[in-house]
DNA sequence: ATGGTCGCAGAGCGA
């Protein structure tokens, strides 16, 4: 007998003004255990209630005051919660958690990097380099069937974005960027799933900017949130899905949901 | 065309 788990993962951009929004997805699409960035509230003001309504009563919460935050929220019981705090200043962006099953979650909310793509003009740019290097070394060591999820604010491959020449020096998609990534891919022999399940000549997105008049018309998006698991765990993996609709719902995030099903 | 829009707080910054 195979068991299905669904696991999802979403930035809000704060979960207090789109708790309704989050609702609306969970009832809609039932994953087993959803993953949120920039949850943007402190652990105590987080809105737990809604989500043990809706049968989520396991919820890993790692906030911090205004900005970032991370959170998994769970029907399956969560054990070994860790917090990182991988560059030791306070921000709020890795929470992991295991399954019963041995499975671990983990939940990363990488930095955005700032607008100039040089680590000395732009210290945020450095911090953003330094977060994935940190991540590189604790990947080191990863060897249980993982999940690494979240919303890592680079977008690989040419059909991440909406124009790869245009974006050439854009922070997300500078070579500099995609280079780390890929080293911290190597490191884990992590599988990126959206790219297993869908050829990498195929747009794919799954954020759009609120700055655009009309994000579907302009469709100028870029894949910036992903769903890696370790090479023990591919077999498992049965499907991967974007879920473009969510960026068109009302008072949206400006990404939008993905969800990979495992068959175990 | 170098803008545009969000959320947090309660001005301006980060995204």
């Amino acid at each position: 007998m195979t068991q299905k788990i669904q696991i999802a993962s979403w930035n809000i951009n704060s979960i207090r003004a789109r708790i309704e929004l989050v609702e609306k997805f969970l009832i809609e699409y039932q994953p087993d255990i959803l993953c949120l960035q920039e949850t943007k509230v402190v652990d105590d003001l987080f809105p737990s209630a809604p989500f043990r309504m809706l049968g989520y009563n396991h919820q890993a919460l790692h906030g911090q005051p205004m900005h970032h935050g991370v959170a998994i929220l769970s029907k399956l019981p969560l054990r070994d919660i860790r917090r990182h705090d991988w560059q030791q200043n306070g921000e709020a962006r890795h929470v992991g958690a295991s399954l019963a099953n041995g499975m671990r979650v983990e939940n990363v909310y990488v930095p955005a990097g700032g607008d100039i793509p040089d680590a000395e003009e732009n210290p945020k740019f450095g911090q953003k380099l330094n977060f994935i290097n940190q991540m590189i070394a604790w990947s080191q060591d990863v060897e249980t069937p993982t999940i690494l999820t979240g919303d890592f604010n680079i977008a690989p491959l040419e059909h991440d974005v909406w124009s790869h020449k245009q974006l050439a020096n854009v922070v997300s998609h500078t070579q500099i960027e995609i280079d780390l990534l890929n080293k911290l891919q190597g490191t884990g022999n992590w599988v990126d799933l959206a790219r297993h399940f869908t050829p990498a000549e195929e747009k794919l997105y799954t954020w759009w900017s609120y700055r655009a008049r009309d994000y579907a018309a302009s469709n100028r998006g870029r894949r910036l949130d992903h769903m890696w698991v370790t090479p023990n765990l591919l077999e498992k993996a049965a499907s991967h899905q974007v879920h473009v609709t969510c960026r068109g719902w009302a008072k949206p995030s400006d990404h939008v949901p993905i969800v990979t099903t495992f068959s175990l």
